[in-house]
Formats: C-alpha cells, sequence, structure tokens
DNA sequence: CTGGGGAGGGGGCCC
DNA sequence: CGGGCCCCCTCCCCA
C-alpha cells in the first residue's frame, strides 16, 4: 500500500479530533475515555494508594489549548488513518492487523536495530509502513505527523503524541518525576518504596522490576546450561541474598500478587 | 547494575 | 458478536 505519502490534510484527522474522540490520558484534568472502561486517572495518583488501583474519576473534560507541538497547527498533527477516514485504500483495523500478523511468524517485541529516537531522526520523509509487500508487514495505520511513527492502534499513537507534547499524565506522590505511562509510574515508585516484589524462585534473589527478573531468569536458563550449574549460580546468588523463600511454589511472583501474566 | 523511556502486543471491557 | 479503545505486561535501549 503506497497511501501513506499521498494524502493532504483534508484527508486526515487531527491530533486534536483524535483527542476530541477519543480523550489524551492525563491531560490535565481529564481522563481518558473513562466511558471507555472508566480506568484510572493519572490525577488520582497524588492520593496513596496501595498498588495500583486508583479511585475512578469521571472528568471527561478534553485539554485542547496547549499542546505545543511543532507543527504550528497549518496542518493536522496526526495522520490518522483508518477504515473510513480513507477510501482509497482498505485499512486494517486493529483486529484485522492481528490477523494479517497470523500469516508470518510471530516477530515479538520490534528491535530493528535502530534505536527508538535515532528512527524518529530518519523517518521524518517517508513513512516507515509503506511497504511493497505489506502481507508480509504489520499493518500500522496509525501515524504520527510528528515524527512518521507508525503504531497499530490509536492508544498507542497517542501514547506516542505524548512523547512529542512533552506531557506526563502520571505523577509520583513522592517525587517531581512524572511519567507518560502508568506502569512506568509503578514501576518507578517501587524506588521509593524500595520494595522488590519479584522474587527467583531458584535463588531467591529479589528484583524491583518484572522485567528484570525475567531477564535474570533468561540468563540462568540460557544456552544449555544444565540444572546442576543454574542451581550452584543461583546457590551462590542466594547467599548473597538470604531470604527465605515465598511460601507459594510460583516460578517467580510478586510478593504481592498482582494481575500480571508473567509465566515463566 | 539501576532507573527512565519508548514501544509491541495480549487481552479485557464497552458500545 | 465484533470492533475499537485501553490497560497492563514485557522487551529493549540508553544514561
Amino acid at each position: 500500500m503506497k497511501w501513506a505519502g499521498l494524502l493532504g490534510c483534508e484527508a486526515v484527522l487531527s491530533s486534536m479530533a483524535l483527542m476530541q474522540a477519543n480523550g489524551i490520558p492525563g491531560q490535565k484534568k481529564m481522563m481518558s475515555p473513562l466511558g471507555q472502561g472508566q480506568r484510572d486517572n493519572p490525577e488520582s495518583h497524588h492520593s496513596h494508594h496501595s498498588h495500583g488501583h486508583q479511585p475512578h474519576h469521571h472528568g471527561h473534560q478534553l485539554h485542547h489549548s496547549h499542546m505545543g507541538h511543532p507543527s504550528n497547527g497549518s496542518c493536522p498533527p496526526l495522520l490518522i488513518r483508518k477504515d473510513g477516514d480513507y477510501h482509497a485504500s482498505r485499512m486494517m483495523d486493529e483486529k484485522s492487523i492481528q490477523a494479517n500478523q497470523n500469516m508470518q511468524p510471530k516477530k515479538k517485541h520490534k528491535k530493528s536495530g535502530i534505536p527508538n529516537k535515532m528512527k524518529e531522526k530518519m523517518e521524518p520523509i517517508m513513512p516507515p509502513m509503506v511497504m511493497e509487500d505489506d502481507s508480509l508487514k504489520v499493518q500500522k495505520n496509525f501515524i504520527c505527523d510528528h515524527c512518521y511513527g507508525a503504531y497499530r492502534s490509536s492508544y498507542h499513537l497517542k501514547r506516542h503524541m505524548l512523547t512529542h507534547t512533552g506531557e506526563k499524565p502520571y505523577a509520583c506522590d513522592s517525587c517531581e518525576m512524572r511519567f507518560i505511562q502508568r506502569y512506568h509510574l509503578d514501576r518507578h515508585k517501587r524506588v521509593h518504596s524500595g520494595e522488590k516484589p519479584y522474587q527467583c524462585d531458584r535463588c531467591h534473589q529479589n528484583f524491583s522490576r518484572t522485567d528484570r527478573l525475567l531477564r535474570h531468569r533468561r540468563l540462568c536458563t540460557a544456552g544449555g546450561v544444565s540444572k546442576e550449574e543454574i542451581q550452584a549460580c543461583c546457590d551462590s546468588r542466594a547467599s548473597a541474598y538470604p531470604q527465605d523463600p515465598p511460601s507459594h511454589t510460583a516460578t517467580w511472583s510478586p510478593l504481592q500478587p498482582s494481575n500480571n501474566r508473567l509465566t515463566v
């Protein structure tokens, strides 16, 4: 499909339109479409809570005025192309994208080898998802007008847009840090609390982050290392982290159970 | 190594 | 029931 470079401004929805349609998580005084699942309000993070489940606010105000994006407002800051928005090309929606992905080996998690920031700088001219054989590519219909980054859903695009606007909806109530993604805020909070709820079941080493634990486990189990070797490794670590194992027998686990889906 | 940041993707919820 | 949107988890990069 070669539509991406062909559209004029009139053929796209602006980010404002997108935001009006969907809401941007955490624009000050508003929260995402609480009508949609009415999840957390970022501002509610200022209140104390224990992990995770904030009171839901139901603000729905959109915040139009201060995006401060660099495109001067003469053109829409986003190029949004979806079914119906652009009739000439049949753009795939999220499900179709996923279905399409099933046609190929799943490429779990990006990695072009190009640093993300570099990619943004590299792709201002031609959108990245214009491919000769799009059947082999993940369809990403949501294009950022700032960097031409392509995203699979409006949600991912909106999230990405915050990196341009500098907006960080999720504020830490213990320090001045703010985050674009809520999960990053929750992750950050453990810096303050010092908690390391993720524990390796083998060596009982504790981690504050799931990805650290997972990486640890991968390293432990990578490359045909024998069980004995792993055990030896973990035993040595265990001496440095002489904590008692958790009572449960999960392969890993947050000491405070959560709804994560990690399976090792 | 630790912490922050950007992004991919699964799955749940609502319409 | 399916689509759209979103949350959450995970991954990886970088400082």
